[in-house]
DNA sequence: CATCTGGTACCAACTAACCT
DNA sequence: AGGTTAGTTGGTACCAGATG
């Protein structure tokens, strides 16, 4: 099918063009697998588009021909013959031929085009009157589908078609530019008019039986065939395929009904008051839901990161809420006290984790606290100022979340003062080394403070301290605050500072982990660098606890502190000369240096180092050249009084 | 002998179906 | 889309015979 609008390419199934030669017009028809030559009296001025005759041929009339053939057989010769009755002495000569030939029977002396002619006139008929009521349907088929129409029409109308038509289910008969480029317009409107053109150019015999006489030549002998076109009942393109029409228009969207009418009868009244009733207290939820967020995000951005809120670390991972696929649900029934995964199947499929209050009532509605994400940290899920309390149906409750880590709970503040005693602090610490050694891999030997520092994670006694701190400061309790840090805070701005300077101080002290220290002096940087994720060997490498021969000589591990070159077998003169060439270790060596002197001469502190240790090399370095250039001048004075 | 006429063969053109 | 095939027609070359 075409776009409605276009014209169908294949409408003009017969092509009349008109010769104005003689009297009796000849007119060839060209249609379906059929070439026709009619005969008429009348001029039909039909004319195609582009056709243009190259020759007259076939165009001769059947009585000429008779006449011409009788008078060639009186005596005449062909060409006078053929001069007389305008007709080609050399067809004349055939027809001659033909008649002598089949003497006594009753010949064909016209053309015989239609010898493979599928379709009668009125099927044509009936064909075009289907293709013409589409195109003005604004149906118009294409080539292709008429092509499939034409053999449709074939079919059941049981025509004897060619095998080509059958093997690729269309007809093969639209290979012409002209054929296909006429146009509707070229052929006569009136279907019955041109129904009474087709039959008036049809030898006709009887009443209304069309009969085209034909004698078939086989082999000698000679077959008169007579055709009779009965005009049976036409199986028309409409009566088996029917017009064309368009889709069935998709269900529209579902929308109620009864939206706007007046009810009249109390029971829809009622009815339609008690919808109207929940829809507003669904309204009114989403918008104490709303309001409770913008509450929550106000107080965010207000407040440092650490409040007072209890945070939940979860240890399933669950980075984001709003998840396209739906997870796994779990099979068993929550509970009072169990973490839940709900889902809000809003435009966009939602979930939220909440915390069950209250077992189910009646209805099986559980209610449920809900906890919200961290803007700052999204691996953390905490508990708002304000509660958001609502009841849910255990439909929408998709996954019951195991138990999370309460990893420091608000509780700290009672028991945060405690860690001033190094007692309850190393205990805290050597919890905390368990799991910073699993993290990174480090060796056993390596300092607490040092992993902390290596990894930037700070050190649970003072991470503790600080949630405690910020959970007195928001109480008021200064008493406290100060009880807990030691120079005094009295805003939550200046606690993270305070207890920066404290786990400085902390680190500078410390008699262990130089090696980190002199990599990471200071601990406020260490956590501005986000980039530094450092793997096993570089926690090896800065702490200098790994497997470097120096380093298990230290700890009676090795027998030899040297490497195999002879040199320490340090962390720096391992990871050099472990691997590479000569020549990488140059490039190497030469790419840390600058990267090193490049930093330490921007350094405010440390470029004097540089600076002390530039200035003795090169004093010694003086020194040194010196004394072998006087070496040389001896040398060269002794060989000289020797030649002497 | 040149020219005309008749008959025939051959080729090009045409057409639609068929084939690739 | 373009080539092939089969059937047909138109035109012409060729040959043979007739004729002036």
């Amino acid at each position: 099918m075409t776009k409605s609008g276009t014209k169908p390419l294949a409408l003009a199934m017969l092509t009349l063009p008109a010769s104005s030669h003689c009297e009796a017009e000849w007119y060839v028809c060209s249609a379906f697998g059929l070439k026709l030559f009619l005969c008429f009296q009348k001029t039909v001025a039909v004319m195609v588009r582009h056709r243009k005759r190259k020759t007259n041929m076939g165009l001769f009339s059947e009585n000429d021909m008779r006449a011409a053939v009788d008078l060639v057989s009186k005596g005449m010769s062909l060409r006078q013959a053929a001069a007389a009755k305008n007709v080609n002495y050399g067809t004349l000569f055939r027809y001659v031929k033909k008649a002598k030939t089949n003497e006594g029977s009753e010949i064909r002396m016209c053309p015989k085009y239609n010898s493979r002619r599928i379709f009668t006139n009125e099927q044509e008929v009936a064909l075009v009157s289907y293709l013409v009521q589409c195109a003005k349907m604004c149906y118009g088929l294409d080539t292709v589908e008429t092509r499939r129409l034409a053999f449709e029409m074939a079919q059941h109308n049981s025509l004897e078609i060619p095998p080509s038509w059958l093997e690729k289910k269309m007809a093969d008969v639209f290979n012409d530019d002209d054929y296909l480029s006429s146009a509707v317009t070229d052929r006569p409107e009136d279907q019955n008019e041109m129904l009474a053109i087709d039959n008036s150019l049809s030898c006709t015999s009887g009443e209304g039986n069309i009969i085209i006489s034909e004698t078939v030549v086989l082999n000698g002998e000679t077959e008169n065939k007579q055709i009779s076109q009965i005009p049976t009942q036409v199986i028309s393109p409409e009566m088996f395929r029917g017009y064309p029409k368009a889709e069935s228009r998709k269900p529209c969207n579902k929308r109620r009904k009864g939206r706007s009418c007046i009810p009249t009868d109390t029971p829809v009244k009622e009815s339609l008051v008690q919808r109207a009733q929940q829809r507003n207290a669904k309204k009114k939820t989403k918008v104490e839901k709303k309001a409770s967020k913008k509450l929550y995000k106000e107080e965010l951005d207000t407040t440092d990161d650490e409040d007072n809120s209890p945070v939940l670390t979860s240890s399933e991972d669950i980075n984001c809420l709003e998840e396209d696929d739906e997870p796994i649900a779990e099979t068993r029934e929550p509970k009072v006290g169990d973490y839940v995964l709900v889902k809000f199947s809003g435009k966009k499929l939602v979930f939220y984790v909440g915390k069950i209050i209250k077992q189910k009532d009646e209805d099986g509605d559980f209610e449920i606290s809900y906890l919200r994400k961290s803007v700052k940290d999204p691996r953390k899920f905490m508990f708002p100022v304000e509660p958001d309390i609502a009841s849910v149906a255990e439909t929408d409750i998709t996954m019951v979340l195991p138990q999370p880590l309460i990893a420091v709970g608000y509780e700290v503040g009672v028991w945060a003062p405690q860690l001033r005693w190094e007692r309850v602090k190393s205990k805290l610490q050597g919890l905390q080394r368990e799991i910073l050694m699993k993290l990174s891999g480090a060796y056993e030997t390596v300092p607490t403070n040092a992993l902390c520092v290596t990894l930037s994670v700070w050190p649970l006694d003072i991470e503790v301290r600080k949630r405690a701190t910020v959970y007195w400061l928001g109480k008021g309790n200064l008493d406290k605050v100060i009880e807990l840090t030691t120079n005094g805070v009295s805003t939550r701005a200046d606690k993270r500072d305070n207890l920066l300077l404290e786990w400085q101080a902390d680190w500078e002290d410390s008699t262990t982990s130089r090696r980190t220290f002199q990599l990471f002096t200071n601990v406020q940087e260490r956590p501005r660098m986000k980039n530094l994720q450092p793997f096993q060997g570089l926690v090896h490498y800065i702490t200098g606890h790994g497997p470097y021969r120096a380093s298990l000589f230290r700890m009676n591990l090795s027998e030899t502190s040297l490497f195999c070159c002879g040199g320490e077998a340090t962390p720096e003169h391992v990871t050099l000369e472990y691997i590479f060439m000569e020549r990488e270790i140059l490039e190497l060596l030469m790419l840390i240096q600058a990267n090193a002197i490049y930093y330490i001469l921007r350094d405010v502190d440390r470029w004097s180092y540089l600076d002390e240790i530039a200035d003795r090399v090169s004093k010694a370095e003086w020194g040194r050249f010196m004394d072998d250039l006087k070496e040389r001048r001896q040398s060269q004075n002794q060989v000289l009084r020797q030649n002497i």
